[in-house]
DNA sequence: ATGTATGCAAACCATTTGCAATGAC
DNA sequence: GTCATTGCAAATGGTTTGCATACAT
């Protein structure tokens, strides 16, 4: 529950990874685990090479993507695709499951907090499958694009380009 | 239920949502839309475009990339993105919601059926937030790479290359 | 000392875009 | 006849890769 607890315990379990699996202890690994540990909420690769290049650390993006991979790999960050381009990644230690509300209208997406969905019952359904994780998106449209909607449906009769409009 | 049935009606979908927003009823649109209402679970783009190619019709990539954002937009197809760097899609109606299965391992993505998770007390959680469809999506580890993985461990003394190794 | 990890730049490849030709209306 | 749509080829951009250098072991 506590904050620097949980950055500790994610130290030590990347590093008993790293050390399992002989990988070296780089100043580099830790400081992308610590910078990803000190943000709430999604990220993108780019957003993560920005912020952690505007502070001390100087990192590549190769050292980035390699990185992200191993934490993935351990359990430590999840990550998520959500529709567009870009991959959207998220602590995963001391973050509670939770579902995804991503409108299909404006893109953005909402963290929503689910009962718990794997009850003993619903587990037992999924013998041939060891869940390590799991990611539920739903998509509709938000309460923001729902209002906006209604007042562009009147005035729908102007012509209509759906497919080209999307991209800014 | 009946499949024939289906396609009659995803077609009279697809029509009156081209006409409602004044697109043309090209039989491009029309082929796409039967094709993919013939296939059985996911496809990518790349063998949609062979195997529409193979066939009869001939398609250029643009209309196939343009078409399926039409038929995303009236609800006909879902499209996911497990984790690879191509995105999947699926046909929509007819298909009952079902989670994914995807092995982090190797890939693969089972479909797996699940109970009515939108309850109207569940629903009502969601107020602000007009679902149109979910993806639930559990990552974890296959029977199959289970049993293989137990035996990689025992002899995972010899070096290891997490990393590099998974691209082909 | 050894060989893995980093950082840079180039390569990759799914998807998007520009534009001339086509054909739905 | 008009203009949206098609198809091709070129452009885009997030991610991956190759390789020389740096550094954890």
């Amino acid at each position: 529950m506590d904050k620097s607890k949980i950055k500790e315990q994610v130290k030590t379990e990347f590093t008993a990874y790293l050390t399992l699996h002989k990988h070296r202890k780089t100043p580099e690994r830790f400081a992308i685990l610590e910078h990803i540990y000190s943000t709430k909420g999604h990220f993108d690769m780019d957003s993560l090479f920005k912020s952690m290049n505007n502070n001390s650390f100087r990192i590549s993006r190769a050292t980035l993507y390699n990185t992200i991979e191993l934490l993935l790999d351990c359990g430590l960050v999840v990550k998520h695709q959500f529709g567009a381009n870009v991959s959207q990644y998220e602590r995963a230690y001391g973050n509670e499951n939770h579902d995804h509300l991503i409108c299909i209208s404006c893109g953005e997406v909402k963290e929503h907090k689910n009962g718990n969905l794997f009850t003993p019952t619903q587990q037992k359904k999924l013998q041939r499958f060891k869940i390590s994780y799991y990611s539920m998106y739903i998509y509709g449209i938000c309460g923001k694009c729902l209002k906006s909607k209604a007042k562009q449906d009147v005035k729908s009769n102007t012509k209509n380009n759906n497919i080209t409009d999307k991209k800014k």
